[in-house]
RNA sequence: GGAGAGGUGCCAGAGUGGUAAUGGAGCAGAUUGCUAAUCUGUCGACGGGUAACCGUCGCCAGGGUUCGAAUCCCUGUCUCUCCGCCA
């Protein structure tokens, strides 16, 4: 959610900036600016009103106590009329303020100067890239195949149990996926992010603070009984564990990493591209979350994406790292780094981390302020990024480690895994 | 799941119809001086004003009664205690 000062003050930047993600809606922001410049002076007024009220009730109170009842009475009524008319200027203000909060909601974040403008991933810029992609001769196999060839992964039995999308791990599978939620983990605490363990489900108010309600609302799986919704990510519960909370200029930045599983619905994909672990309704991932001052935020950015580098060049993988355009960025985001890497036997890139700055977006919905030097209050800005999520992550590791003898674990890996390779 | 008690500002803690005591912490100023004390102010949200300042709201949330609600009533919610169940 955009703070209203800066809708007020930059309206011609920022629909510059939405322009960018084709959210040509002006007309919008005309009745934002509207409804906000009525509802001050909707309070304005009745704040006279109460003011007055205010007043004569107390001195209906002073003369009851000194016995003048014929004034007191007369006194009432005349708060009666007024009360009437406090009483529908109230209910003016409460629909106008939430009427401009709703329509707040539907206003996405405006892009960084550095987004491109674009529809689709198509129009996404490569910034970086680095690995070599294996020569794995003729018949490279896809790791649907591997993870059958070597029974790590079994998606029959999580059907049976459960439905598509939910795979069941085995073996050297199951141990893998342990040694890599260590290994994520371990390498984010030891680059100064405090691991914590947080709860899989959340409340609506959560869902709202990040961002994914009201907008992914279709995408989250709800239990009905108890209102709560199975997170999406971790970025959820981590970023909302400091939701209405007013930190010190010295609790910045604040670095968090949690793992969790993570629950998709998923609605509306289909085909080849999610077979096997591509995408998944239940998936792990580590993830790691910052808070930082505004000025901070950028150099955060680039030492996030820095980290992640960092964590695919030792597991030896072939990576590209994307600037989101416009029209592929997410609701809540100001700039998002895509970070795929190469399958060699699925021929294309597989996306397993996104790191994003959402600027003060979600600290708006939050109520997440911190208290500068000299006492003032404002925003902070919120980071987050995968780091990793696992799925495809063991997908490009299966097929790109592929070799007649096996599959051969990176070696960082074996002293998580306990074993050097798959066969 | 059953029964009871309770949610007051950053913290502690009074307050059962007359408009949020008091103490502590933090911050600012003053003063004295020195492992700190004392005094004063400030200390939530929103709005108006260049500003000093002013107004409204705020006692878990939302409604209601009343001229007036922290206080009375209703609904929801959370916490604690006991019982039951249980990894």
């Amino acid at each position: 959610m955009l703070a209203l000062q800066y809708i007020r003050e930059n309206k011609e930047a920022l629909l510059e900036g939405l322009k960018k993600r084709n959210f040509l809606a002006p007309e919008k922001i005309d009745e934002l600016i509207d409804l906000d410049q009525k509802r001050r002076t909707q309070q304005a007024t009745l704040d006279q009103h109460l003011a007055k009220a205010n007043a004569m009730a107390k001195e209906i109170g002073l003369l009851f106590k000194s016995g003048e009842t014929s004034k007191a009475n007369e006194l009432k009524e005349e708060t009666a009329r007024l009360k009437e008319l406090t009483k529908q200027l109230q209910e003016t203000l409460q629909q106008t303020t939430s009427a401009l909060y709703e329509l707040r909601t539907q206003i996405p974040n405006v892009p960084h100067e550095s987004v491109p403008a674009g529809n689709s991933e198509e129009d996404n810029e490569e910034v970086f890239q680095s690995g070599t992609v294996p020569d794995l001769g003729k018949n490279p196999l896809p790791h649907w195949d591997l993870a059958q060839k070597y029974d790590l992964i079994d998606f029959e039995l999580g059907n049976k149990i459960t439905g598509a999308g939910f795979p069941v791990y085995k073996g050297k599978g199951a141990r893998l996926q342990r040694a890599l939620i260590n290994y994520f983990l371990d390498k984010n605490t030891a680059a100064g992010y405090k691991e914590v363990q947080v709860p899989h489900l959340v409340n609506e108010a959560s869902g709202f603070g990040t961002g994914q309600l009201p907008d992914k609302e279709g995408q989250m799986y709800h239990v009905q009984n108890d209102d709560l919704y199975l997170i999406p990510t971790a970025e959820v519960p981590l970023t909302n564990l400091y939701r209405d909370s007013l930190l010190e200029e010295k609790d910045l930045p604040v670095c968090l990493t949690g793992y969790t599983p993570c629950f998709r619905r998923e609605a509306g994909s289909y085909g080849a591209h999610v077979r096997g672990l591509n995408r998944l309704h239940q998936f792990d991932k580590v993830e790691i979350v910052r808070i930082e001052e505004p000025q901070n935020a950028m150099d955060a950015l680039d030492a996030m994406v820095e980290h992640v580098k960092t964590i695919l060049e030792e597991l030896e993988l072939p990576y590209r790292i994307l600037r989101l355009c416009g029209g592929d960025l997410g609701f809540t985001s100001a700039l998002t780094y895509d970070f795929e890497i190469y399958s060699t036997a699925q021929k294309r890139w597989l996306e397993i981390s996104s790191v994003s700055t959402f600027n003060s977006f979600q600290a708006e919905r939050l109520h997440l302020r911190y208290k500068t030097k000299d006492g003032k209050k404002q925003n902070v800005h919120t980071l987050n990024g995968s780091s990793l999520a696992l799925p495809r992550v063991v997908a490009g590791m299966l097929e790109n480690c592929q070799t007649n003898e096996g599959i051969v674990i990176p070696k960082v890996l074996v002293p998580y895994t306990g074993f050097e390779k798959i066969d």
